[in-house]
DNA sequence: TGTACATCAGTGAACGCGCGTTCACTGATGTAC
DNA sequence: TGTACATCAGTGAACGCGCGTTCACTGATGTAC
């Protein structure tokens, strides 16, 4: 163990960091203090300088994860004025998430980093309908300038756009990477241009 | 803890019943063998007369799981010779399952159940296999009907109607039941037939 | 520039709880005679 | 039909491990004088 100190808002980062990169890399019951703090090179008992408690870790981490999630899909809303380009760039770039490794659905997914818990299922559910809220509005944009159905409700199109994503994290999750994502929303994509455009 | 034998065999079975619908109702992190033995009223040694540890318990549960999610997928089959019905009774039959509480599919997604464990991993891969395996036979049943269009891969459409249940399942548990499956159903479904009839 | 002091991130030993698992024992059930 | 015995599901006490958490202590860093 390093004896280096540093400033504990840094350090509070890199712990959430490590913590979420635990979690994406190898789900909940992974997740310990010990392994956390191995990965940012404290003693475990180091990381209560900086958290209350495991769960207030937890807490950080899905900041984070938020932050992450929103931001990559802002990114691809602003790239184009296309709506139905705006989906499929948010498609993209999760399929890069995933492959990378760093699947980070997967945790808001996961019943695993709720069950129980009411306040962090809570919290899931919150990032979950903050994320299937901006899909509605690449939706209802799409229905203006009438590239998309309108007849169809957005919040159906965006669990539509979701169903997706989230089969195909399972399988490449549960194949151990063996899951070609990259085809599959290739192939998933088109089919879902069919469902929505008029 | 009432003092009553039960033969051996029925005990195995009540067993591996009550660890699924532990797991089903509370997820993984709240399956103990005390819980177990709880609802079967035994004392959690006693569990140990039918299994040698909780691993090949929760593997006794998995056999459950994968028989009633395959029995479910063969009797809609078996009510018509209509693919597109099949499938769309498969639907039905999930969106039941998953508003009865007992959220069958919820465990073979999740991460938790076999994170870490390869053969559990393994195990659940096979699960979701043998059941896109169904799925996708009902597809090539409609292709050679000409109710699907041809050019796609049964797999494809496969994912695809798996994606209808997921997110669905997804958010309904995370809302504590707060999201209407039924009605997600109805409105995803002609989105579906949209995409993959001719 | 050098010294004294306060601050605080990091350490390591220890504790306690939950939980899976073991084991010697019990007592009900079915079978042999 | 009744008695002796074997079988085996169920019991409860005890153990040990993992892990979150506490706490007194250390020593590096920055500041005041």
């Amino acid at each position: 163990m390093s004896e280096e100190k540093l400033q504990s808002r840094i350090r509070r980062e890199q712990i959430a960091e490590a913590a979420l990169a635990l979690v994406a890399s190898q789900g909940l019951r992974r997740l310990s203090i010990a392994a956390v703090a191995r990965r940012v090179g404290l003693v475990p008992s180091g990381i209560y300088r900086h958290f209350k408690s495991k769960d207030e870790m937890l807490a950080a981490a899905l900041d984070l994860l938020e932050k992450r999630l929103l931001d990559n899909v802002r990114a691809a809303r602003q790239k184009t004025a296309d709506p139905l380009e705006q989906l499929e760039g948010i498609l993209k770039r999760h399929v890069r998430l995933i492959r990378e490794g760093r699947a980070i659905p997967r945790i808001v997914f996961s019943d695993d980093v709720h069950s129980g818990h009411p306040q962090r299922k809570q919290r899931a559910q919150r990032i979950l309908e903050r994320y299937l809220e901006q899909i509605g509005e690449c939706v209802r944009e799409g229905q203006r300038q009438g590239r998309i159905r309108p007849d169809l409700s957005p919040e159906t199109v965006g669990m539509l756009f979701f169903g997706l994503i989230v089969p195909a994290v399972i399988r490449w999750h549960l194949s151990d990477g063996g899951f070609d994502v990259t085809r599959h929303a290739k192939q998933a994509w088109p089919l879902f241009l069919k469902a929505v455009t008029p």
